[in-house]
DNA sequence: CACGTTCTACCATTGAATGGAAGCTTCTGC
DNA sequence: GCAGAAGCTTCCATTCAATGGTAGAACGTG
């Protein structure tokens, strides 16, 4: 009944409160966030209250919880991925501006693909991918040219533990989909993500010829036309990786 | 000796350690940080630890901490001005496509504008206007439409407490500015920032009336005309606040 | 106005956090 | 190839910062 009854320590508590905002949620409530974190009000009290007085969170009147601008701040400053979306902005807009379409950027994280960056066009077809949103390696074009051009070792790992919760895709598939992303150098998926588009994404790789990214499109189904797509995207891809380090 | 020789907190510690990374630095050594941070070898080892198998920092093999693509994921998901960005990005894109030009979305954060979004184009003049980056209320023109449409306490605390470090700029200059800017409903600024470039910005209002942020473009000097830019940039302005709640 | 809900403050108890020291690994110059 | 340095990692006895039940304040509601 005293320090920590739950046996945690201070950095997990920490940790749990930031996760404690469900995607897309901006603001919470004390109680429910002391709830989510599975904590005791009194203990999330005073934890959001110090977090607040740095900055990280924001503990506004009547017990209203929000990330810190701060944070946003400092996280946007040094992010990781700072070098890389530098780099790719200034080619991701010539894609788009040439082609019209939504553009994404997406980095491999566990056996997902992070989306990192994204331009959109109004009037262009919806783009389920959101900034610091994820999608399975299997269901998007970026994950799969991710994952093509990753290690024999890494993609056979990956193949062992895949498990489509739909039941509707077996790894024969994959594997197959990452083969041939492979060898062509792109890779594409029709009606997987949304029913009317088409994603066709290619490798981003560094001076040592690492993919750490994946560029890609969205485009209406209609409009799908490959032998114009693949070779812009690739050399926007190629350039964007000559400004990378590494 | 023990419990903490510095009389700080576990979450200031956490803090630390976050705000360690310097502006645009992405990673750092161990050493390096539990330096910066003033935590003992030992304890920032821990600490770093910890967070790092959280997925908050990132702690790679020798020693070389980075900021953890989970907490990017997290802040950007979560973050206070994800609202605003996604409600004002279609409108910076229109703005960028028919002007032409850098176009940026800026908040008040203290006596600074702190810049939450940003379209430059390859080719338009140097955009000092980083991401996550600050300006000071009175060099740059997001930061004068902000504080020009605050209500009079703010503005009259602000002006108070007024001082340029490098002695160019007298707060009654600064008044001057706020007052042409209030009554002109946007803020101009030549060659101030760049000795080539014009800023201009103008407020956005969420329903309610309160200016939330301030939209801005910057251009070469020889190509303003305000005529044109205004209009535009205004009729953006309240798209954007007619999307956001409040 | 009484009741329910949610936020905030207090404080005695105690185990989690601390950091010096020692071991380990990696790198460098000779 | 070896001595030395520099930096990373682990260990563990000491002790004070973290804990959370409780009570009170503030707010909203029927």
């Amino acid at each position: 009944m005293a320090n920590s009854a739950s046996g945690d320590s201070v950095v997990d508590r920490v940790v749990r409160v930031i996760e404690a905002f469900p995607e897309g949620v901006t603001s919470l409530q004390l109680t429910e966030l002391a709830d989510r974190a599975g904590l005791p009000l009194s203990s999330a009290h005073r934890l959001v209250r110090q977090l607040s007085e740095h900055g990280l969170l924001d503990l506004g009147a009547g017990g209203t919880v929000r990330l810190g601008l701060r944070l946003w701040e400092l996280v946007n400053r040094n992010s990781p991925t700072l070098a890389l979306r530098q780099a790719a902005m200034p080619f991701m807009e010539d894609i788009q501006q040439v082609l019209n379409q939504n553009v994404n950027l997406a980095v491999l994280d566990g056996w997902e693909a992070l989306f990192v960056e994204r331009l959109s066009r109004r009037g262009s077809v919806a783009n389920r991918a959101r900034i610091a949103g994820r999608m399975p390696v299997h269901i998007s074009s970026a994950g799969l040219a991710l994952m093509s051009h990753q290690s024999r070792e890494l993609q056979a790992e990956y193949l062992e533990q895949f498990e489509d919760p739909t039941g509707k895709v077996t790894a024969g598939v994959v594997r197959h989909l990452l083969a041939e992303a492979a060898q062509q150098g792109y890779a594409q998926l029709a009606g997987v993500v949304d029913p009317d588009t088409w994603g066709i994404a290619v490798p981003v790789m560094n001076r040592k010829r690492r993919t750490v990214a994946a560029l890609g499109v969205v485009v209406p189904l209609a409009e799908m036309r490959l032998q114009a797509l693949v070779p812009a995207l690739q050399t926007a891809a190629r350039g964007i990786g000559r400004q990378l380090g590494d």
